[in-house]
DNA sequence: GCTATCGGATAGTGGAACTATCTAGGATGG
DNA sequence: CCATCCTAGATAGTTCCACTATCCGATAGC
């Protein structure tokens, strides 16, 4: 098929489709003439699953084309995919919120020079970050993971800690750890599961980058729904009053 | 204190603070003379949790704005601000991408104009959407949960599910389900666990709207980490070989 | 031959989140 | 009282990102 069937049949306009070419997300077509070229289901394919990548997962279209590679690269282990996609997560959302604006300020380090800590090693941190690092490496530990401490997945966990416990709610994390870590090892289980019967490379990276950056939005609807559910057990206040009604007055707890 | 210890306490440029009084994210200081003006610790404590709301959950700043406004309306439900929180993950990461960038394939997920037909399962989906649709009722009633259908968690959660089979992975869902509202049930439960001690409505409010959504970075990254142990033990490929062992590129993302 | 479409290149758009500058005026130490 | 900072508020500018728009010459299919 030419570029314009390809952007029918996807709901992608020709111009985004070209974008995506030249940012090396979709790799070209193939030309019959100098210009002319051809597209087939893989690139249909391909093209599906980068607006999987954005419009659900909220990854960047440098993210993407991140990914992308690394699934594109036979030479590239499938833990090494899976570490990827979770630089590409936390590069979005958490840590280093690498995909917009400017990164001036906050993050980089102590460049804004009131921390004034610079001889400390260990992370430069501070009190918050630093108890946090303890208590995700005493996880770590008693649950026998067998993580390396530097992964990125265990800095964003550390830093959604300290961000945490610097917005006053310190005691979230000790208060559900053990839920949440018999909840990730189901989950975990449930993932690899899913990738295990699947051989060819190919497949199975793929499994595990969408299972993943999809999953994780899946997750956290069930999450609200479960969580909906609960309250409404506990509270009876109804079947459920969906997301914006004035209804009662604030539901008094306990 | 004053704007400019304010910045220094939370490493918030002065600038970027004017910016969030403009935006409404933040009060106004308390005026002692024209231009003189006087914050305190709510203060402080308020932009903490903006940055943190922005930083580690990944929310716009018009999303940050209405959450803040949903906490600080006593009128508002508990129920009402669970949902709003919802409502911003879902523009944020699922729905459509509202953040940033276009979104020109219709702004609001949530069929702005009449959808005059409710109740009955099927609108102008396509076929992935119907089956998710589908799956995610026939999981509702299994589990008995006791939420709205038109619930905008049940909604990201449906797109979530057709995207994926649009991936060709339509047999994901079917395969993790039970797991996945297994854990969801245990995370809920831990969730609630967590906000029942509290009695004023602010607190429960804050702790609600903090640990859903910060929660999520944890729950996911945790999953990271429950993953990566689940993996090693299966092929016991060593204890780890962390993110970016030389080979795999881009390790770090940025 | 005619016209709609194509590939490729370059430039432009609009939104988001800051960031810089400017104007008056106040705080503070000497 | 004065010099030197800091401040509030307003307006304009910057940077990044994800697209869009417009050209151009070539080509497909009738």
């Amino acid at each position: 098929m030419r570029i314009g069937e390809l952007s029918r049949r996807t709901g992608v306009s020709v111009p985004t489709i070209k974008f995506y070419v030249r940012e090396g997300l979709l790799p070209p077509g193939r030309l019959t003439s100098p210009n002319q070229a051809h597209y087939d289901e893989e690139h249909e394919r391909r093209l599906r699953l980068i607006r999987a990548l954005i419009g659900i997962g909220g990854l960047s279209v440098a993210a993407v084309a991140d990914v992308l590679a690394a699934i594109d690269d036979p030479s590239r282990p499938v833990h090494a995919v899976l570490g990827m996609t979770t630089g590409s997560i936390a590069g979005h959302g958490a840590g280093g919120s690498a995909g917009r604006g400017g990164d001036r300020s906050g993050k980089g380090g102590e460049e804004a020079g009131e921390d004034g800590e610079d001889g400390s090693e260990g992370g430069g941190d501070d009190e918050e970050t630093a108890a946090a690092r303890a208590e995700v490496e005493a996880l770590v530990a008693r649950r026998g993971w067998r993580v390396n401490p530097r992964r990125s997945a265990a800095q964003s966990l550390v830093e959604a800690v300290a961000a945490m416990a610097r917005v006053g709610h310190g005691d979230f994390f000790e208060r559900v750890v053990e839920a949440y870590a018999d909840a990730a090892e189901l989950i975990a289980r449930a993932d690899l599961e899913y990738v295990s019967g699947r051989t060819d490379r190919d497949s199975l990276v793929e499994g595990v980058v969408v299972g993943t950056l999809l999953g994780d939005k899946v997750i956290a609807a069930m999450r609200r729904l479960a969580q909906a559910d609960a309250s409404a057990r506990r509270f009876d206040d109804g079947p459920d009053p969906a997301d914006g009604p004035a209804g009662t007055g604030g539901g008094a707890p306990e």
